[in-house]
RNA sequence: GGAGAGGUGCGUGAGCGGUUGAAACGAUCCGCCUCGAAAGCGGACAUACCUUAACGGGUAUCGUGGGUUCAAAUCCCACCCUCUCCGCCA
């Protein structure tokens, strides 16, 4: 949420950026300051009448204590009391319309970000390794996945539906250790705290990393008693949350946390797109980097998680080139994002594996998260970021297509091997 | 699921329906004292919003939301959370 005061105060850049973004801002702000008076009007009518309420009560107890009549007093008060709820209403409507407003509102991108209309806009910043060489014609994960016996979408769909997946043996056991070799990497070379969250939140969690209220039909809601509980499309949002309505302490910022959880994502919008494969799944695991930082060092960071991520791929010795969003791409709570983007070999494109964002005090500011900078007595919001570290399963697809043998086989990286127990992956029967 | 106890400021912990935004103690910060420190003494110490050029003034906030009342931390209702015991259970 971007900060009333500073929207108030900067109209025309808000309206710059929110068209850099490709939005249209006379809608979005329609009525923004028309309202924004409107509310600040009736709050100072209403808590001048509140005042003398409070100055007639304060008399009727000075009169009471002395045994004297007050009625007269109580007379004035009663005939104020309608008054003020008829004010109260009006501003708490107006308030109610603004932060509908701001809640919309995305976050404003950082001056470094590009400018574009589209994602064929976005710049790539570095490219790492080369595309392997094959003396055959390398296949999709689908076609090996199931060569292999490892991987089993039939059945997935006959337990829960399409986009979902089953792994066997050694398919199951490559998700393990990748996922183990992430967070040991990211534990004990990065200086990442693993915790392990819920995987469900609730409602309130969602809307502090920005989620709700706009992207509800991307979640999947779980009704429970009387409110939801929402299945968490990412990490982030359990993590993030950690430390809402408090004050963190300035010693110890950045805060740097990583996390292994499942995903989840209705992915409503989305049907034609990736059927094949697990490219695009409901259910999808990964683990994930969240930082809390100062402000003023927030973009620092930004590029230390983003090599820590990257980090991973050049563990794995998998081919990789890194992107910087233009306006229109990034994300609605994000100043500035990196997508990372491995090389496939079996659909012969790049796919973000990875996307690490600076929100900036976007977050902070919805989710009420601070800190107390050193000789000062007033708290600031911190900076958050995230970024993946990565995404399991398409690590996964990315390793088995681009060690992928002639016979249908796929060698296991070095770094993986600790953890796989083998080499190799060879054909099994499902 | 059943029974009970409780939720107050950074912490502990008071709080007859009306000078309580909130005692006291502790923590922290600033002075004094000291060669320096400790102790002691004095002082400061919540947040948000409205208003003001500024000094300042005002309003709200004692788990959350309603209600009663001229007036609610204090009374009533609902909900949430924490703890203890019983039951059930991976």
């Amino acid at each position: 949420m971007l900060d009333l005061n500073f929207v108030r105060d900067n109209l025309p850049l808000v309206e710059e950026k929110l068209r850099q973004r490709g939005m249209n801002p006379s809608e979005v702000l329609k009525d923004f300051q028309a309202i924004d008076s409107e509310r600040r009007h009736a709050i100072t009518q209403m808590e001048t009448l509140k005042a003398r309420r409070n100055q007639a009560s304060d008399e009727i107890a000075r009169l009471k204590k002395n045994k004297e009549d007050a009625s007269a007093h109580i007379q004035a008060t009663k005939d104020l009391r309608e008054q003020i709820q008829e004010l109260e209403k009006k501003s708490a409507d107006a308030d109610a319309r603004l932060r509908e407003i701001l809640t919309s509102l995305p976050n404003l991108p950082h001056d470094g970000v590009p400018v574009g209309k589209s994602e064929a806009d976005n710049v790539e910043v570095r490219r790492w390794g080369s595309e392997p060489a094959f003396d055959f014609k390398p296949k999709p994960h689908w076609e090996l996945g199931e060569h292999l016996g490892v991987l089993d979408l039939e059945r997935a769909a006959k337990l829960t539906g399409a986009r979902f997946a089953v792994y066997w043996a050694l398919g199951a056991r490559l998700e393990r250790a990748l996922a183990n070799f992430m967070l040991d990497l990211h534990t004990r070379e990065h200086g990442y705290t693993e915790v392990l969250p819920p995987f469900m939140v609730n409602s309130d969690s969602m809307y502090g990393t920005g989620q709700l209220p706009k992207f509800a039909q991307d979640l999947f809601r779980v009704p429970h008693g009387e409110k939801d509980l929402w299945l968490i499309p990412t990490a982030e949002v359990p993590v993030t949350n950690l430390y809402r309505d408090e004050v963190l302490d300035a010693a110890k910022l950045p805060v740097c946390l990583t996390a292994y959880t499942p995903c989840f994502r209705s992915e409503a919008g989305s049907y034609g797109k990736d059927v094949r494969g697990i490219i695009r799944q409901h259910q999808f695991q990964k683990v994930e980097l969240v930082k809390f930082s100062r402000p003023e060092a927030s973009y620092d960071e930004l590029e230390k998680l983003t090599h820590n991520a990257e980090t991973v791929l050049q563990r794995l010795g998998l081919h990789y080139r890194v992107m910087t969003l233009c306006t229109a791409d990034i994300g609605f709570s994000s100043a500035k994002t990196y997508d990372i983007e491995v090389w496939l070999p079996g659909q012969n494109v790049f796919r973000e594996i990875s996307s690490c964002s600076n929100f900036e005090a976007f977050q902070a500011r919805r989710a009420n998260i601070r800190y107390r900078p050193e000789g000062k007595s007033k708290t600031e919001f911190v900076h958050t970021l995230n970024g993946s570290g990565l995404a399991v399963g398409r690590t996964w697809v990315a390793v088995v297509e681009n060690y992928q043998q002639a016979d249908g086989s796929v060698l296991i990286p070095d770094a993986l091997q600790p953890y796989m127990g083998t080499d190799r992956i060879t054909p099994r029967s499902l």
